[in-house]
DNA sequence: GTCTATAAATAGATAGAC
DNA sequence: GTCTATCTATTTATAGAC
């Protein structure tokens, strides 16, 4: 059951026998295929079932208020708080989603469609309304969105696959949504601002 | 041989048999195992030419004259166009790669440890530097590695296993490099500079 | 070098007793 | 519900002829 969701995330589908399923579950082979008749109906389950788990995470109630008071720090910075705590609370998902999108399954399809789908759609209306009242600069909001998931999902991936021990970086997620946030929404040049005489006398830089 | 690349990225170590490569190759299945003892001898010999032919991808000269220009937009595009054409140009490298994460083969935590840490330690020697002469603010590099690899990687990974008919954004290489790296410059606020006499009006947003 | 044939182990799945 | 035993197909790997 639930080690199942262990294996398979860990292993993939091909990769996770049922005996192993099985044995680890501490019952016979035979108990597995009591419950689900065929090992694609066991995935299959296990992949609805946290395909609708992940709909808890929702995106537009998560950041509802923030979008009322037109706080696009902290619109980005909820976001990015949530998904990455999601991510750290149950880094089977990604393993298991990961898995599925390499394997072709449908589910993973799915999730795309859905899921994702709907953040581009969701975020980049914001991002158009603001652009239309003159606070963000002219740019296609799915660049924007798929450069700010990209920070989000790209740390999940290094802290959960590639750098479980965060050997190149070692943040908190609230540091790490809040860092995302800044350079997302003022990059890291220094500004200007904070030395206003010095606008012109930078030329090596040509364009501003 | 070409065709076990081809397999084994699309379905990984477990989900390619023997058997499918030889008749892919159009040999029998006992031509494989002439030439390789083990299914995991073929398997290593060509995670380990992968790996070797993505050196060629060398991060450090394909940006040393605009690191000499100190001209960070060339820095950081170039790197960027560099990678997503790579990606583009073999899809196979990106997915051969993931699949060997998920699965714990010891080649995807060589390319990591190898190339990975190789790429944060020189972009955050050049970022440190540019702080340092005060072109830059004061944040972690590490974190703006991190964060820009991620807007590059996930680009990529939309690209070759997400998404890709590109509904969702569908932009050249090119372009998505220079978004990415205006994005990381400068963010996508409106700059007061654009309208000078705007600074003090926006009470809105109380940290600058 | 290449093949057919086959061995040995393992996979998914079923039968039937308790 | 749970098990042991078993079946069938597949998978890795080998033997030996051409």
């Amino acid at each position: 059951l639930r080690v199942a969701v262990k294996l398979f995330s860990e292993r993939g589908f091909r990769g996770t026998t049922t005996k192993e399923i099985a044995q680890a579950a501490g019952v016979s082979e035979a108990m597995v295929f009591r419950h689900f008749a065929t090992k694609v109906e066991l995935y299959a389950a296990i992949l609805d079932h946290k395909a609708c788990s992940s709909g808890k995470f929702e995106p537009a109630e998560m950041a509802a208020d923030a979008i009322k008071r037109k706080d696009d720090r902290a619109v980005f910075e909820s976001l990015a708080l949530g998904a990455l705590n999601h991510h750290e609370h149950d880094p089977e998902f990604q393993r298991l989603l990961l898995h599925s999108a390499l394997e072709k399954h449908e589910l993973a399809q799915m999730f795309f469609d859905e899921f994702v789908r709907h953040v581009y759609e969701f975020l980049g209306a914001y991002l158009r309304q603001r652009q239309s009242e003159g606070a963000l600069i002219d740019i296609d909001p799915a660049i924007v969105v798929r450069a700010f998931i990209g920070m989000v999902m790209h740390h999940s991936l290094n802290n959960n696959l590639w750098d479980p021990n965060r050997r190149l970086l070692n943040i908190s997620n609230e540091s790490a949504a809040k860092h995302f946030t800044d350079i997302l929404l003022n990059g890291i040049r220094a500004h200007e601002a904070t030395s206003p005489a010095a606008k012109t006398n930078s030329g090596k830089n040509d364009k501003e």
